[in-house]
DNA sequence: AGCAGATGTTGACCGAAATCAACGGCCTTC
DNA sequence: GAAGGCCGTTGATTTCGGTCAACATCTGCT
């Protein structure tokens, strides 16, 4: 099952409700997708914008010699493949299961213009985004190795991340190479770094795929500074 | 004067038409910014929403170190001040003498939500320039330095260039350090890039704001390559 | 006109992260 | 359960671009 293009990094607000989602035309079907496949390609024809409801998703880009540049990761209550024209504009694949409402686009190509409600909404949701990713520019373009893997920490920490005692826990579904292509870095310097935070008493990591943090206030601090 | 906040990189398309911004509310005010001003700052109320008509103005992060990214120039036809709610996300200045049309947003806070054309055509402006942003992650993620100016140079090439005989000439109003931190460079790379594009003869450095591309598929080439 | 500060260029050197490489663990598949 | 492939970690080495520094040029100011 081939569907959308994603838009979204990391998104606090769940903007669409879904009861505006629910209002629009015929009501929306959601469908699963299984871990590792594609949803659509840059260039198909962008007939679907989905709503994340459960699992984490990938968009995008890559260049003519294979070197890639994840864009947002996908996570429930996120909006991915928003367009401004006919054509989705990058790649986009489950990093795990994942379940999803799917919105058809109408024909006149600019969705949703029957429904202000929900054009105003995605519209907020677009505006949302384009701060999301301002703050992503300044981390690929100015921040060093520790400030954006603690920053990616601290994001992923902040939206799933699950208080136990005095840790907040949570799974990272993507594996180094994914992290390491959002951040603009290699593998190699995701898990070394990854490592020293681990050394340095301010994570563990109890599996490849978990991270519980020990000290938030250092993690946010690391954000920010070295 | 003081006013908006910026969202837009190189972008092709004037989708906001004039008589459609004219159709909104009372009829939006033009003014002028000389060179050097702010229009607005990180935080501030974001009460307008401004389209450029004439001149370049910077958008901007800064990290508590100093440390800066530049987001976006907006020229002609881009739009700058989205808000996904009531504050600018980011600074703006102008780089030369500016001149722009003010669009008021309403009380309600998703502006213009009275005129669902123009929420229609903002809509769409929204999700071109969240496709530009994502061509400009690949560039701050995953290039080279040469690929950074050479692309750079040939997306003004392709918005402002004037062809005279074989070369396309325009104007670069900003300084080397605006181009610096809109590419996540330093700019003594971006002076030593130049100086390597004009031995190889591909462009010529007329003075310091003005580039004349001799070779414009070489230097596509290298915006991709290299 | 003359001065001061900003801007641009170039060179020398350094360092953070990439690359290259080796290896261990885990998962899938037959 | 053997084989092969991915994934993750760690070490050695390289390299690109940053930093520091010197100097030239330009601009604005009085």
């Amino acid at each position: 099952m081939y569907v959308t293009s994603p838009v979204s990094i990391f998104n606090n607000s769940n903007i669409i409700s879904t009861q505006v989602s629910a209002s629009n035309e015929s009501q929306p079907q959601i469908i699963n997708v299984s871990a590792g496949h594609p949803l659509f390609f840059e260039g198909d024809e962008a007939e679907f914008v989905y709503e994340m409801v459960e699992g984490v998703v990938r968009t995008s880009k890559i260049l003519f010699d294979g070197r890639r540049q994840i864009l947002s990761f996908g996570y429930p209550g996120d909006v991915v493949g928003l367009s401004h024209d006919r054509f989705y504009h990058c790649d986009c694949e489950t990093v795990c299961d994942v379940k999803l409402r799917v919105h058809r686009k109408n024909a006149s190509n600019t969705c949703f213009e029957r429904d202000p409600n929900f054009c105003n909404e995605l519209l907020r949701y677009a505006a949302c985004e384009v701060n999301n990713m301002q703050e992503h520019f300044i981390m690929l373009g100015r921040k060093s190795a520790m400030e954006k893997v603690a920053s990616f920490l601290a994001a992923l920490m902040g939206r799933v991340g699950e208080k136990k005692d005095s840790r907040t826990c949570f799974d990272i579904p993507m594996c180094r190479s994914d992290i390491a292509d959002f951040l603009g870095l290699s593998h190699e310097t995701i898990s070394r770094t990854l490592t020293r935070l681990r050394q340095n008493g301010i994570i563990d990591l109890p599996n490849k795929h978990r991270v519980c943090v020990r000290r938030p206030s250092e993690l946010k601090a690391l954000a920010e500074r070295e």
